[in-house]
DNA sequence: GTGAAAGCGCTAACAA
DNA sequence: TTGTTAGCGCTTTCAC
């Protein structure tokens, strides 16, 4: 079946009658060798058609190149230019991505986080899932003193390096905006209190309130899960209720897509009738009509940076790095559906 | 530093007094093992943490029980949904997933194929660059008797599972849509002939002309990178012909989309002065006003699709299993930019 | 059902 | 500068 067995440093070494450890050095521009046996070595194992072994390289020098990312979903825009932007850099330093995804479930995401442990990989970047409530999983990690990262959705109880946005300022600005722009009664549609990013942005939400002295309504705050249909419900839900708000804040984009769908359906003018706001910039909020006010987050920088952090970190094993919280600015994108 | 030495199989041999190799037996369930020994051993693994080192038994196995992937972009919707699919099946079956993009570049290309190979994965899944016109770099896999799968985007010169839509039928649908709809002039702004993909939709084009004896106008084919500046070019000089398109088949929704910005600046009607129609259904695609009219390609199916083929060949290799062309129904979707 | 021994392909300490 | 040697942790014959 297999027409070319594998060719190993042996074959190289007994074809160049010298020894496995010269054509290792050779092939990995160690500097205890010649020029000319390096060239040599390097010549045959093209003509051979060698190829590296790098499991039994990495299992004799225990690192693998290789870290682990765990996001609740691929497929979220969000998520894939952070994936983009992990990869784009650990290519340049030689090092590979597995990925896997939590699907937003504490449970898939301890398996992911194990399985990775078990593969032995030299980091691990991760944003956890909305359900995650304890840290056992990540402790296994710091316990070895393997590097881990989280980015956006961090674990408060785990030190690390973070990098995040500020989203208390963030909401803070976004919902400064609503004030400015007039409007009296705001909303909120906010994500689980249990992911530091909503509680923050909840939070800025209320900050801006209270500077604007806007009394805080009770029936204002909506906590949901921020998926379509939940914002939906949520959203009317409050254009029900007797004095129904005139701005709202959506937590992410999703959800005010799914509001700006029910004012269409019920004859609301946005922004007029109601001013609505996201979070995110996905892709679609640009271009939907009105397009969404929003909160631009930077995925891919995000992704590049906690490549680079960890990296860095995994490199310099040994030394003793103080754990950091990068915070990268947002950019409060005002569009029709609040201007 | 490190509080807790790796646990390997010999301690956990010393501990109980036995040997190293009963101990792995009684890991992986191996049958010629009693349950005493078994259940001793598994608990003794427990009870120390062990944990096995996968890169070891992958050395020895010759297995990795990894697939690679290699995209032109994570950050598209189409793929990080293909990729979600592929993480899934892939988990399901113990399999990780290493993936890479290729920046539709192809020497970047190259490098991912050649990185995957060294790395030794088991498999892997490949959706080509806009500038792949080589193959060599496949060759190594299907040499080595190393599984290749193509999607979407395949390499006509290699043998190999493929998993793809009917773009030449779907060219054709939709196509046929706009003539339905009473447009006489119909534009084409195709991508690079050499993905089949293109190529296939373009001929579907021409077979839907060519049916409703519509004469194939030469300026009205835009050849293309299908990127949104490029679009936004393309349709700009079919918009400027003495007799401009009642009708654009653009070849994806990002065309499509900038088609209907150049639209909006210039005062252009979609549809009745022009009818748009794009090609993915990206999630912006529902959303835009007026809402794009568009194929919807299962992006998550086919990823999941070719997880379980190429999984599937993997685990039964030895036996020979013929080459097989996937093809996944797309589905038309019309809305108000072509209705 | 269990153990002994060999070796996957590579690196690195030590010797020369 | 090069060679020798000893594993990395695991699986897998082959004996018993």
């Amino acid at each position: 079946m297999k027409k070319h067995p594998e060719i190993t440093i042996h074959n190289l070494a007994h074809e160049l009658k010298i020894s496995a450890s010269t054509v290792s050095r050779a092939l990995n521009d160690n500097s205890r060798i010649s020029e000319k046996t390096r060239h040599l070595v390097q010549k045959k194992a093209i003509e051979m058609g060698y190829r590296p072994n790098v499991l039994a390289a990495n299992l004799r020098s225990k690192k693998t190149n290789t870290i682990g990312v765990v996001v609740p979903r691929i497929d979220r825009y969000f998520f894939s230019s952070a994936i983009s932007g992990i990869e784009d850099y650990a290519w340049t330093k030689g090092f590979n991505v597995i990925i896997s995804q939590s699907n937003d479930l504490l449970l898939k995401e301890i398996n992911c986080v194990q399985t990775l442990f078990n593969n032995r990989v030299d980091g691990i970047i991760i944003s956890i899932s909305m359900q995650t409530n304890e840290d056992k999983h990540f402790r296994l990690f710091s316990e070895k003193n393997i590097p881990i990262l989280f980015f956006d959705r961090f674990c408060p109880t785990i030190e690390s390096d973070r990098i995040v946005v500020d989203d208390f300022n963030s909401g803070y600005k976004i919902t400064y905006q609503l004030i400015e722009r007039g409007c009296k009664r705001i909303a909120h549609i906010a994500g689980p209190e249990l992911l530091n990013i909503y509680k923050d942005r909840k939070n800025g939400y209320l900050r801006a309130l209270n500077e604007a002295k806007i009394p805080f309504t009770e029936a204002y705050l909506e906590v949901t899960g921020l998926t379509k249909d939940e914002g939906m419900q949520a959203f009317a839900r409050l254009m029900a209720l007797p004095n129904p708000p005139d701005g709202v804040f959506c937590g992410n984009d999703t959800t005010a897509l799914s509001a700006l769908e029910y004012c269409q359906k019920n004859n609301l003018k946005v922004p007029n009738d109601v001013a609505l706001t996201g979070f995110s910039d996905e892709p679609f909020s640009a271009v939907v009509t009105p397009s969404l006010s929003t909160v631009k987050q930077p995925g891919y920088q995000m992704g590049f940076q906690a490549a680079k952090r960890i990296i860095h970190r995994i490199e310099s094993a040994g030394t003793i790095i103080p754990f950091e919280q990068i915070v990268l600015p947002t950019t409060l994108i005002i569009r029709d559906s609040s201007s």
